[in-house]
DNA sequence: ATCGGCTCGCGCAA
DNA sequence: TGCGCGAAGCCGAT
């Protein structure tokens, strides 16, 4: 047996259960949770270089449970959309495949069946994933190790919550040399052969039909989950959308973002092949920067955000400042008050802000700029911040696509309470002291006009 | 179009 | 202890 030192020796692993792995085991487990690819995956890499210097087969994991992360119909549609590429990519690679079904989806009963020489996983900085895999650790009799596969750097080489972008920013930067490389993409050496009755489970989307979970949001119409639509996606952007990035990506009526983060969430496309890809186009420098700030820097504060602040779901994550603000201005009155069912239904008198809610519903994604302005109004709007933030993360999590991700948490956290922002300008109602966003002068910045014409054409149908 | 004032606290140099 | 400077702000002056 080769050493398996190097492989322990990687930053982005860690080990959950200690030991040696068992000799007398089948395989190497691979558990996909969060990076949904069979390309460019850490995690994945990490499990065929092991299984090949133990001598042993790879096989992915892959559990389909019901309301996981209040997952509805929307999510889970996209979530399947992906499995035909996973499947394709890892015969190519010689790995296996199983997806188990509820209530058939039990990792130990697998693992009971199999019995793997050791299991390896993808992280998660959510709470309730990061539970599960204490309980796994806890339970399972084998090795058990993870490897943070969808970060540039190691979100435990962070080691704090960070105050802003600024303090993470250097921390990040010093750090990118030796992690923002090419994933390696070996191939295992020892083949493990997917039944094809599991081939034929992947590519019928009737993997769906009885599956007990919330119907209540249709799939997109306008996104399609899968490692090669991310790609199709990326290379539309860098073809068109990069170059002018820096002055347009916040003016939604052009769709001037990347229109990536519904592949990233799902781990569909990795971090580093978007970020490594940026150097390769003809881009003017800014707009190169403007882009990887974004794709780094602020998705990873996200992450760090998620990661050591076990508040993130609710107000408790406010910064002192903003919680200062808000106790004194809580009694503030409200001009317009509106139920959450009034703000699901966009039933506001803020043309702008409906139409920035129809887009999410309609389409499953929100321009990035207005979800900034959208969550100051849920704020505006309803009868405190601690209701604010409750209703800004269900109706987040719910319609978007890339819900239940820590970009959404942040952003939610920014707009609301004052995470990663500080006190500005004059102390206004209901807001205090946290950054303020008018009707008047967001709808200037960009053709407003345009933008709400064109949802409403996505509403009748027409485009 | 672009600028300055508004305003606060972290992180770091000293 | 003091200083620089910051995720997206607004508004009015030029």
């Amino acid at each position: 047996m080769k050493s398996l030192d190097s492989i322990l020796g990687d930053p982005r692993l860690t080990v959950r259960r200690s030991g040696e792995p068992d000799p007398d085991g089948k395989c190497v487990v691979y558990w996909m949770q969060r990076a949904q690819r069979a390309v460019d995956n850490p995690a994945l890499t990490a499990a065929i270089e092991t299984g090949n210097r133990l001598g042993k087969p790879v096989v992915v994991f892959l559990q389909l449970v019901p309301h996981s992360h209040h997952g509805n119909l929307r999510h889970y549609q996209f979530l399947v959309d992906g499995l035909g590429d996973i499947a394709a990519d890892l015969q190519k690679r010689k790995v296996g495949l199983v997806v188990r079904r509820f209530p058939d989806h039990g990792l130990l009963r697998f693992c009971s069946g199999v019995r793997p020489c050791l299991v390896i996983a993808d992280e998660n900085p959510l709470m309730e994933a990061e539970r599960t895999k204490t309980r796994i650790a806890q339970k399972i009799s084998v090795p058990f190790w993870t490897v943070d596969a969808d970060v540039v750097v190691p979100s435990k080489l962070l080691t704090k919550e960070h105050y802003g972008a600024r303090t993470i920013r250097p921390k990040i930067h010093a750090l990118l040399p030796q992690f923002l490389r090419e994933v390696r993409n070996p191939a295992a050496k020892f083949l493990w052969r997917t039944p094809s009755r599991v081939q034929s489970l992947v590519s019928n989307l009737s993997l769906l039909d009885n599956f007990p979970i919330d119907r209540g949001v249709a799939p997109s119409k306008h996104f399609h989950g899968g490692s090669q639509e991310a790609q199709l996606c990326l290379e539309r952007f860098l073809r068109s959308r990069l170059k002018g990035y820096a002055t347009q990506r916040n003016k939604p009526d052009l769709d001037g973002t990347s229109q990536l983060s519904p592949y990233l969430h799902f781990g569909h496309i990795g971090v580093q092949r978007v970020a490594l890809a940026v150097p390769r186009t003809d881009a003017p420098a800014q707009d190169r920067k403007a882009f990887l700030e974004e794709l780094i820097v602020r998705r990873e504060l996200a992450v760090n955000f998620v990661r050591f602040n076990c508040n993130y779901e609710n107000f408790d994550a406010c910064e002192p400042w903003a919680d200062v603000t808000h106790r004194k201005h809580a009694r503030d009155l409200r001009q317009y008050l509106y139920s959450e069912k009034q703000l699901e239904d966009a039933e506001t008198h803020d043309p702008l802000w409906n139409a920035a809610q129809k887009q999410m519903v309609l389409t499953g994604w929100m321009h990035g700029y207005l979800r900034m302005y959208w969550a100051k109004k849920i704020l505006e709007w309803t009868e405190s911040p601690q209701a604010a933030y409750q209703i800004a993360v269900r109706l987040n999590d719910r319609y978007e696509l890339d819900g239940r991700d820590p970009n959404g948490y942040a952003g939610i956290a920014w707009a609301i309470v004052g995470k990663h922002d500080r006190a500005w300008g004059p102390e206004r109602p209901i807001y205090g002291k946290v950054r303020y966003m008018s009707f008047a002068s967001t709808s200037r910045k960009f053709n407003s006009k345009a933008y709400i014409a064109r949802v409403a054409a996505l509403e009748r149908g027409t485009i």
